[in-house]
DNA sequence: TTGTATGCGTTATCAG
DNA sequence: CTGATAACGCATACAA
């Protein structure tokens, strides 16, 4: 009962007619009697043929595949994404790849990281905010191979098309916010360099802290996006003379570890210490104080990503564009007033 | 700038022998003189050869490449598990293609999915808590069409191998951890049945319960192993005259939920409630208080579903296995003594 | 409107 | 030990 591949060589034979036919009937360019084209369909499914994709491949037409390289798997931010990607490629009739470009420490990405997508996807959405350049210069070196589009790239160093949200504008709301609630000693928890996001948002609060002219009180703690850095961060900032009364988080992640710390010192979020995020992932509403954050719009960024990407695959002569989309802050219980004895 | 695509023929040319004889040479198969394998080697990396995946498909050779369907993307807990694959995959040697096998609501899935994957990869790693059984029984139809490992299903109808937890004995040792603290009144957090583990998982409760002669205390709420629904569960549990003393959710993302659903009633856990959670996912150490939880041996399910679908690629002829890992209570903050008034 | 022949990049077969 | 040739499944000129 094993079925055997069917080809159109099969669908063919059954169908009285020559293999040409058959692709044109079922590509529906070329002509084809409108009853020929019905008996072929009909053979087609009967048999349940499904077209071999590395032979279009190989043919070098278009597979309807599109490829998603990530930089990481487990992050579940990165894995929201990827969600959503999925389902916009879904909708627009197309099929999704996936593929974890990360390298492990001991054994480094081969050159051929990325050939294997290449050859099988009309094109590559790129969502690196865990990689270092040296992946996106492969692909910058030749933008006509296949087409690329940059998903939340915050560097304006790239000549690729991007996506993202406004990281600046989003972070110095978040910081203008806290400012209002009398906050005066607020600490911001930066994550990884790689793809500028966290430097635009560390931008957006010296910016603000400057024009109240509070450049100087400043606080800036490196991290890494993740939840546990964010709670040793938090740990070293409540052990100050001084502590903040206020924490800016890079991402969510690293404020829900920031807020568990504060818990575990027994102080009160907000009461005690006011606690902000960016991203606003799922989790950002469930969480207990709900976490204050900056939204990423990433519904409208994986929807443009894609959009932008299938224009590029259909018009590849086209100029590169970025395209910003805007972030909004969403208040929730994690911020409140500043303790007035600590103002 | 743009570099064309280098073929075997283009390494043929420059190191002046014929394409069989660099396909031997970058092969290994046949013989080839050692200083012509050498040349071949030379030429090949200084052009930056790398082979045709599509071509190779074709002809029907090993790709090398394994193929990860899943029903979701947007759990964490899926997420971390494909994570892990992917990386114990990498150190195989070989690479990971990723799937959304997802059907969205409003437009169904083609009969060709999956079709994609296995044109192009040698074998198949299925995770498919969220699937109802048709997309499985396309793989059990033709099994020697492709090699296929499941991941975490529990039900005993399929006919192909399996790798998951003992999810059975994991909610004998929460439940009966409970009921040691001296809870009488447990609720148990039910989630999707797709796989079967909720119900193994329901099964252990129940039978320590009645063990116990307290099966007529047993309390099941339907749910879907989504935290939001966690939440809404509880929240109907605590509304009751008699609520339970402990909730043993069939997830953490669950018991997540819930424990937020006590902690907005302005009640403690686990004062006043204690919640036990299945998976042991990464957010259950940061969570406040700490999760207790039942661990899925997720690294060791990863590396044996990966080594068990490299033997039947490998194998194909052998027998289908279960093969069965055992899970681990871990006591972490969220469970402590029944309130002495509520026994 | 339909059929024939060719090539995409690889590898297996078989002859040299 | 090495090389020419065919074949995998599909789509495209081109011919009929």
């Amino acid at each position: 009962m094993s079925e055997v591949p069917v080809t159109v060589i099969d669908v063919a034979k059954k169908a009285g007619v020559s293999v040409m036919t058959v692709s044109r009937a079922l590509s529906g360019r070329g002509y084809v009697a409108e009853k020929t084209r019905e008996k072929v369909l009909a053979v087609a499914a009967e048999l349940g043929y499904a077209p071999n994709l590395s032979a279009k491949v190989l043919k070098g037409s278009r597979t309807n595949v599109l490829g998603l390289m990530v930089s990481s798997l487990e992050s579940p931010l990165i894995a929201d994404i990827i969600g959503k990607v999925s389902n916009v490629v879904k909708r627009s009739g197309r099929d999704l790849l996936i593929y974890n470009a990360a390298s492990l420490p001991d054994m480094p990405s081969r050159p051929d990281v990325g050939r294997l997508l290449r050859g099988v996807c009309d094109g590559l959405l790129l969502v690196l905010p865990g990689s270092p350049d040296s992946q996106l210069a492969f692909f910058e070196q030749s933008p006509e191979q296949v087409p690329v589009v940059l998903v939340g790239y915050c560097r304006s160093e790239t000549a690729l098309p991007v996506v993202r949200a406004d990281n600046y504008q989003g972070a110095r709301a978040a910081t203008a916010h806290l400012l209002e609630l009398g906050h005066r000693r607020i600490a911001f928890l930066a994550g990884t360099p790689f793809t500028g996001q966290s430097q635009a948002r560390e931008q957006g609060y010296r910016d603000v802290l400057a024009e109240a002219g509070l450049a100087a009180s400043a606080q800036v703690v490196d991290g890494d996006f993740q939840q546990c850095t964010g709670y040793e961060a938090a740990r070293r900032l409540l052990a100050q003379p001084q502590p903040p009364t206020a924490i800016f988080a890079a991402n969510d992640f690293m404020a829900f570890g920031a807020m568990d710390a504060i818990k575990a010192s027994g102080l009160r979020v907000p009461e005690d210490i006011s606690v902000l995020g960016f991203d606003d992932v799922q989790q950002a509403s469930y969480v207990f104080p709900r976490l204050s954050t900056v939204r990423q719009p990433f519904a409208d960024i994986s929807e443009q990503a894609v959009r932008l990407l299938i224009q590029r695959i259909e018009h590849p002569d086209q100029e590169a564009q970025t395209i910003e989309l805007p972030s909004e802050l969403v208040l929730r219980d994690s911020t409140g007033p500043a303790l007035a004895a600590a103002r």
